[in-house]
DNA sequence: GCGTAAATGAAGTACGTACCTCAAGTCAAC
DNA sequence: GTTGACTTGAGGTACGTACTTCATTTACGC
């Protein structure tokens, strides 16, 4: 009662192992009826590839390059120990996993980059970049190729070829909206909304979901524009400074971008109300300082490593056409408050 | 610039293939000399064992068991699928997971059922049981036997020998304490809690760290003693509409079991003061229909799917004397509002 | 029925590791 | 210096699949 491997597969078809390999491996040169003679073999045995021998005897290493912005900040960081931890851990999985980074505000070069990638060097790509149609043709271009692509956290809609690893942020920012209109209690004010820039589709969605709840649940709220800080300290300062001097009645901050390290420090300098309620995104050493000094109230997060994973996952499926075990690959909004920090 | 393989260990060791194989797989008769001569051209070399063709050569199937409760709610359903759904896609790992069940409120029946377990037919297993005397020596035995043990969703802390792959439950307990101080905004009156029995150990810690958030950050708020339901309908319903008549300033509702659907169908029957907030353990069809109606506010989880291939993946691990990686195992308290409902 | 092309089979090597056997080596105690 | 125990090496087979080569069979048009 042993796992049927391909001879049993051969024998079950009448047919012999060439043939088999054939048909699994869809070389040409056998009739459509053996090949069907032997997909219903398969069926009738239930026979599974084993993906490991397959491999192995392949002796193929799936070459694999994440695309990441080249600024260093808390978030990417943890992706790239993610990247590295996977790389040890998924090695047995025969993929080699490497880093490329590019200016993330910088369209054309990412899409040279993307451009140069030879389907003979890589076999995935995932890709972390704001949306573009310099990338957007990047991306059709690699899947003509034959280079398996995923956009990676920063979704692009536009690219349909590439499956999306990441969390529906419009979901992310009504979550933050169900948090802010409960963590204020009754009270009645202003909410402040700080991202680094609102050019991101990721903080344009954000902020659409935001409000979207804001308005249901907490009419009792003004919610003010989006301030950019474009990721300048001294912008940053100014902002925070004349929007907590002009608003004494804020009741909640939320910071829609990751890496929020200036804009909680000028925060903090300049004093925000008591009770002021302060959400933000990605859990990094910083938000979780944050949290436990009680200076945050809560974070949206989703899991680093599994996003890493999962894109391994899926690039490598793609690669080997093969099928995915879809609800492993679903990234979480997960929220995380002192008490159930991991 | 290819990944090391055995061979290349033995060239840099000075020594022959059977003798890294030797150490390798901690066979015996290898001078310690030896042995650090070849561990430290493992190091030198960067050598990484190619565990699929390990287990290809093994050509073993690890067997695992997963020790479940007989009685059939709506979590066991998820973690039966869950299960299920590993079968499948670790099949390539060569793990055959199945399911043995038994009543959890009969000791001495899973200790029998443990006790008959021999290391000839199953290589790991997965307990999910109350805390005894009796299964703790069971596991005890298991481990003597050369049986991997983790204990599953229920700790167990006396089994020192056993791996716990599930969420602390006293930081599930003072998450919900947060999220209830939290959620009742500055309003004032009473917290009933609910549960099927305080015997299991699971309830006390829940209750434990709910109290203690309760009592810090909404001293405002009184917190009822625990109620039990037994799990009997008739006795939820009247514990349920005596509580609720006598305490017309019930704010809030702690659910600390799984599959409260009983308790929940008595408190909507009997009405609960508007703006009740109610909150209960884990995600399934019942709870998230609750989260969308709005008549439940939040629900505390664990990710079912990542319980299960936790389990296998350490159980594994265990049986082929493997380290893991650590981080990958952590279950995370994962906090669900209808926002971020997956 | 003959020639040709297409389809199929038989048998091999390879991947990286496990595990086995047997021979040959080393070393220390006597 | 012999004995015996321990250590090491050499070489094999196996796991399940990929991929190749070459021989053989089948099908079809004439």
């Amino acid at each position: 009662m042993d796992k049927p491997t391909t001879k049993d597969l051969a024998k079950a078809a009448g047919v012999s192992l060439a043939t088999v390999d054939r048909v699994l491996n869809a070389r040409a040169g056998v009739r459509p009826a053996t090949v069907e003679r032997v997909r219903q073999a398969i069926k009738e045995i239930d026979f599974v590839r084993d993906m490991a021998a397959a491999n192995l005897a392949r002796n193929k290493v799936y070459r694999l390059v994440f695309l990441l912005p080249d600024h260093d900040d808390e978030f990417i960081g943890l992706i790239r120990n993610a990247i590295a931890e996977a790389n040890m851990s998924m090695a047995h999985e025969r993929v080699n996993v490497s880093i490329v980074r590019a200016p993330s505000n910088d369209p054309h070069r990412i899409a040279k980059i993307l451009n140069t990638l030879s389907s003979e060097q890589i076999d995935g790509v995932a890709i972390m970049a704001p949306e573009t149609p310099q990338v957007r043709d990047s991306i059709a271009r690699l899947d003509a190729k034959g280079i398996a692509v995923v956009t990676f956290v920063s979704h692009q809609p536009t690219a349909e070829s590439a499956y999306f690893v990441g969390i529906n942020n419009r979901a992310a920012g009504r979550t933050v909206g169900q948090l802010m209109a409960r963590f204020t209690g009754e009270r009645k004010g202003e909410i402040l909304v700080l991202t680094e820039t609102m050019q991101a589709r990721d903080s344009q969605e954000r902020r659409l979901g935001f409000d979207t709840i804001m308005a249901k649940y907490a009419p009792r709220l003004g919610v003010r524009p989006s301030m950019e800080t474009y990721g300048d300290p001294a912008r940053t300062a100014k902002i925070v400074k004349t929007a907590l001097e002009s608003q004494p009645s804020i009741v909640g901050i939320y910071l829609m971008n990751h890496d929020f390290r200036d804009t909680m420090h000028a925060i903090e300098k300049q004093g925000a109300p008591q009770q002021t309620i302060i959400i933000g995104h990605e859990l990094t050493p910083h938000t979780r300082a944050c949290l436990i000094d009680g200076s945050m109230d809560a974070v949206i997060t989703q899991d680093v490593g599994h996003l890493v994973r999962s894109s391994i996952r899926l690039l490598r499926a793609k690669a080997t056409h093969v099928d995915t075990v879809a609800s492993q690959e679903r990234i979480r909004i997960e929220i995380i408050l002192r008490e159930n920090m991991p």
